[in-house]
DNA sequence: AGGCCCTGAGACAGCGCTACCTTAGTGGCC
DNA sequence: GGCCACTAAGGTAGCGCTGTCTCAGGGCCT
């Protein structure tokens, strides 16, 4: 009766499936699995047993027989930015009817972390992988050809020709926010950023190609950190940049926690935003269609990305071709009254 | 050369690390895991032959051979309030270094879907299960009860007597609200909250027992939206409030994107906060701090829960007693402007 | 000095499932 | 009408690891 001491797991197995069904356990098998050589009347009657039993397969046994698991690998490199839970949820959404399990692995914006994940995680032969970017330790990119894993890459368009990715230009993006800042009007323009990753590095060359293009040129007015963006940070480099360069008259900030910090800091300082100084953020998250003044955002497709990669890995896994290798979902610039 | 085709993984084996290093299979397993009956010497070989061999464990023969897998599961009813992240964050960093693979299901606040998680999750044979609160469908509680899985209870205290819980009270959290909006002096307290799950109803039952002993009840002054909570729900029920009852001198909300919500609406309806109407939030997250005015909240312990709660479950999987079933970690109310 | 327990190592088998091969049965074609 | 391709089912074996039992050897007690 106890499970204690005992070797079995006290489940239902395929074999009892099997018996009740009247089949051989392999026929069970591939009825479960849909496999498309049995005859659908014994299809019928394993579902009905595996029901009667309330079966549900191992997925250690079926892992080890089969030398690949249901599941698939997730590497974010942040869970506290709201973008990649978006992403995240998309991602589950698709994988869960299908009866993939969903592994996530934050690597806190760490390559080594991420190495150490794809290490770990490549030892549970995962169906596919979910990448953020391109960017990694050699290291990290050698396990996985190796593997032969399939992977998709998300937010990041490119990498090399047989690469799959779903995301949109981070360039473009940032020199969107530049020209709609030229366009109203406003000439010093500032580019607040932290947690630098690549996709901030590209929005930054994006931002400053816009100005270029406009015969400007600003390099002092762009402030970099390399700790994690925040509210409190946005507030406080917002500050910092006021008092170095007080004829400053637009600001785009890599994410919408930094603007969200800045308007605030702006309010309390009582400096009057767009009047004085105009600000765009990016990705659009949560609060900042609610912030005072409501703040200019650019809407990521972050929801998207996580259903499309999903979907691009399904469709590898099921053998076919991906139509596109390189998915480009776009960008929205939300214009409100921060600008 | 290509694994196609090969029923193997291509990754090195126990065999061969026990090959390598002149020992048998099951003394390379016992060194590996540590199993306290193999002389030193003989560990660090098997241990330098792994690291030469790049050895990892396969999960999946581990499982099906040992009827247990190296997991926990978490369960999680949202993943979008970033109190979760925090507890979620909190766990791994426990689980992680003991090798354990933590598996996180979310289930939308929904007790069927939580049903069919823990039924899936189940099949993994997790060596424990940490659970948000004490609600949850029958079929659930039997599943959990007949796997005989340890399991530990997160944000809640109390269930039954074997059972584990970490958290705080939500009733005195209410309570404390209520009592220091009355210390304010503010007589109309109005109660605003979504999402009811019951913890949310805990908190209102405190807050109400605060004004009960204050000879005070204002049922007309809660309003309890069922849907999940937003800023713009906040802002939007805020608003609705005043129309309805603009006697109202302080609001207790039972989350924060409530409250941040609610302060950026009457910002923008020029209503003074905290002169005419105090606020406080609850939980404490990132934005509120920066609020314009700064949100009075109650600061909840979520990353310590979701620590505690897993080194609880670790010290069972010891075999060792957890000293204290009901831990109860506070909570601590922040007082800011708003207030 | 002999037997006993304890410790450290190995042999064996099996966890539950699926890949692979084989076999039985069917229809089409020359 | 016989041969062959093809389909649908089953038999066999093994994925990589660990629980359980067994066995050898050494120290201790009587």
């Amino acid at each position: 009766m106890t499970r204690t001491g005992s070797r079995t797991t006290g489940r239902p197995t395929l074999a009892e499936v099997a018996k009740l069904s009247g089949v051989s356990p392999i026929t069970a098998s591939r009825a479960l699995r849909g496999v498309s050589t049995v005859a659908p009347e014994l299809v019928e009657k394993v579902r009905a047993a595996a029901a009667t039993l309330g079966y549900i397969a191992n997925p250690a046994a079926r892992a080890l027989a089969s030398a690949r698991s249901h599941s698939v690998v997730v590497l974010i490199p942040s869970l506290s930015n709201h973008l990649f839970i978006d992403t995240l949820e998309a991602i589950h959404e698709v994988m869960r009817p299908r009866g993939l399990e969903v592994l996530i692995g934050n690597y806190h914006y760490d390559a080594a972390e991420e190495e150490n994940l794809i290490r770990n995680y490549l030892a549970y032969q995962p169906c596919g992988m979910l990448l953020t970017g391109f960017e990694r330790s050699e290291a990290s990119l050698q396990m996985l050809a190796a593997s032969g894993v399939p992977c998709v890459h998300m937010m990041e368009l490119g990498g090399s020709a047989d690469a799959l990715s779903v995301g949109f230009s981070q360039f473009e993006a940032g020199r969107a926010a530049a020209r709609h800042l030229l366009g109203r009007g406003r000439r010093r323009l500032a580019f607040i950023a932290a947690q630098l990753d690549r996709r901030v590095m590209q929005r930054a060359e994006g931002f400053r190609q816009g100005l270029a293009e406009a015969g400007l040129s600003a390099p002092e007015l762009e402030l970099l950190a390399p700790e994690p963006s925040s509210i409190a940070l946005g507030g406080a480099l917002f500050s910092q940049l006021l008092a170095q360069a007080d004829d400053v008259d637009g600001i785009f900030f890599c994410n919408d926690d930094l603007a969200q910090g800045a308007v605030l800091q702006a309010l309390r300082q009582g400096i009057a935003v767009p009047e004085r100084v105009a600000m765009v953020g990016f990705n659009d998250l949560p609060g900042s269609a609610h912030m005072v003044p409501r703040l200019t955002s650019i809407r990521t497709p972050r929801a998207a990305v996580g259903r499309a990669a999903a979907q691009a890995l399904l469709t590898q896994l099921d053998g076919k071709r991906v139509a596109v290798s390189q998915q480009d979902l776009g960008f929205e610039l939300m214009v409100r009254e921060s600008s």
